[in-house]
RNA sequence: CGGAGUGUAGCGCAGCCUGGUUAGCGCACCUGUUUUGGGUACAGGGGGCCGGGGGUUCGAAUCCCUCCACUCCGACCA
């Protein structure tokens, strides 16, 4: 009976357990398992399902952007890393690497690799130079700029410390690459695509996000400026959300992307790139979730209504099931993506597993509501069956945009709440030392952006283990975020 | 890759220290009855290479060695 004590369906909460509580939403929402493959994962399908939808509200504003999608081979030759020696240094010691392309008998009943290749490849960790490679070749004259190409791919960084969906060896992501003529072109799409990422946050994940600029050292490995999204999750860490890159001319040096300008001069095109992935749906989980496992903003949830019959006897299933495909018909007529679960079973799990794994709205009906044309309605951002309402069939249908936007907004205002309280303004590295000296304190904390330049910074740093989180766009550079990090 | 911990049924755990019947419990699952509006109740039942390999022993979930995986704290990173 030790469900029945705890009144949260998730433990441990977040309060007890931060790290331990996320793995448990994880299970408990169906969302991901651990695969043979350690650091890989198998995402189920309702965390698939929820990749699925970012992935459409991202694709359809990348298209928007005029960038077009193409793609590239997960394979590339060591020697294209090899040529940008910033990038190497960056990514050399998580590269998979391919050296082998056939299996022969071991002669003890298993099988050993052989054939081995003249030149070993990588999986790519990341495309800027199997797309730069490409780039040299379709790039001859400025009327060729700008070229501006996504892929929607996996990666593989061969990860010291996976954790679900935050740092898997392999995930899945986007990653956008885009050439100009000039500097000035790439330094402002950069600063576009973090826009756009800011955007699917805000709108489409509820989560909010502090966009700014990274510290140098904190730069993807060529870039000459990294952008990023910067979110708090509710243990007062921060993950980095999306980056976005202005790679100058790093890359188009290194691969020979050079174009005819219309003097007549040739010219080294200038690129960005920008990269948003599956650590998306852990920002998701960290952000939102609550000690009943994962609440899922509206526009992301495979499931946005949950119609749930309550049955006593057959006879009552005649009745209920035309009710309910009644108003499951409504829903789909107007884009909603409803289900009507019918299966056998007892209402009270049905309602506990949709709690779990975060469906915005759930309605009840029954033979009660049947007789007055009427249906409960609880709410998954609001928890507790003191909230349950009891509205009539056509109101709710013809409120229901409005009472997922509700939603929406309701998550979005929690969150935002709560990473403004949890941003604390100090003055000297005096008070940072104090401020995260005390256990009780979390979250972020705000300082003049001279501090990065003060020499007592790096110990308390080290001993806190902190990190310049970003110096956001909002203080006008004036300021920098500093935190735990994810 | 360093430090710490954990691997026993789908999930959560006990048993291990002090080796010895058919390896237990709760939830979930199956059958039946009974119930039905935030996880009904009772009865019966199915399901385990006790993470893998090696060793010690008459005998190993239990002791020893060694791999592997997972989790946490770090270093590194989306």
């Amino acid at each position: 009976m030790q469900k029945k004590k705890n009144k949260t369906a998730i433990s441990p909460t977040r309060d007890e357990n931060f790290p331990e509580w996320y793995q448990q939403v994880i299970k408990a929402a169906d969302m991901a398992e651990n695969s043979a493959v350690r650091g890989c994962m198998v995402i189920k399908p309702h965390g698939y399902g929820i990749w699925e939808l970012i992935q459409k509200e991202l694709d359809n504003r990348i298209k928007a952007e005029d960038v077009e999608n193409a793609y590239f081979p997960l394979l590339i030759p060591l020697s294209y890393i090899a040529k940008e020696a910033e990038h190497i240094d960056g990514f050399a010691t998580e590269c998979a690497v391919v050296t082998h392309h056939r299996l022969e008998d071991d002669g003890e009943g298993g099988l050993k690799p052989a054939g081995e290749l003249a030149e070993p490849y990588i999986v790519r960790p990341t495309s800027e130079t199997i797309i730069g490679e490409s780039m040299a070749k379709w790039v001859n004259s400025y009327r060729d700029l700008p070229l501006k190409l996504n892929q929607w791919a996996n990666v593989m960084r061969w990860e010291m410390r996976p954790r679900m969906f935050l740092r898997t060896a392999e995930f899945l992501w986007q990653e956008g690459h885009n050439a100009f003529a000039t500097a000035e072109e790439a330094a402002q799409d950069a600063r576009r695509m973090l826009e756009v990422y800011a955007d699917v946050f805000e709108n489409v994940l509820a989560i909010p996000v502090k966009r700014g600029q990274k510290t140098p050292e904190e730069r993807f490995p060529g870039a000459i400026d990294t952008l990023t999204l910067e979110a708090m999750m509710q243990d007062g860490k921060a993950l980095q959300a999306c980056t976005s890159h202005n790679l100058g001319q790093t890359f188009s040096k290194g691969f020979d992307i050079k174009y005819q300008a219309e003097d007549g001069n040739q010219k080294h095109a200038w690129t960005t790139s920008w990269g948003f992935s599956t650590r998306t749906i852990g920002g998701v989980i960290m952000t939102h979730g609550d000690d009943d496992g994962l609440r899922l903003p509206p526009k992301i949830a495979p499931t946005q209504v949950a119609i749930i019959p309550f049955i006593r006897d057959d006879a009552d299933i005649e009745k209920l099931q035309p009710y309910g495909d009644g108003l499951l018909n409504k829903l789909k007529a107007k884009n909603i993506r409803a289900r009507f679960d019918l299966s056998e079973g007892r209402a009270g799990d049905k309602i506990w597993n949709h709690i779990k794994k975060g469906t915005p709205v759930r309605v009840e009906i029954g033979m009660r509501e049947l007789e007055e044309g009427v249906i409960s309605v609880s709410r998954r951002d609001k928890p507790g069956k003191e909230h349950k309402q009891t509205v009539p069939v056509g109101n709710f249908v013809d409120n229901i945009e409005d009472i997922l936007n509700d939603i929406h907004e309701n998550l979005y205002n929690e969150a935002k709440t709560y990473l403004e309280q949890n941003i604390t303004d100090v003055s000297s590295t005096e008070e940072l030392e104090k401020f995260y000296s005390d256990q009780e304190n979390k979250g972020f904390v705000r300082m003049d952006v001279s501090v990065l330049k003060d020499p007592a910074l790096e110990t308390i740093m080290t001993k806190h283990a902190l990190t310049p989180r970003c110096i956001p766009f909002e203080d006008d550079g004036k300021k920098v975020l500093i935190g735990k990090s994810y």
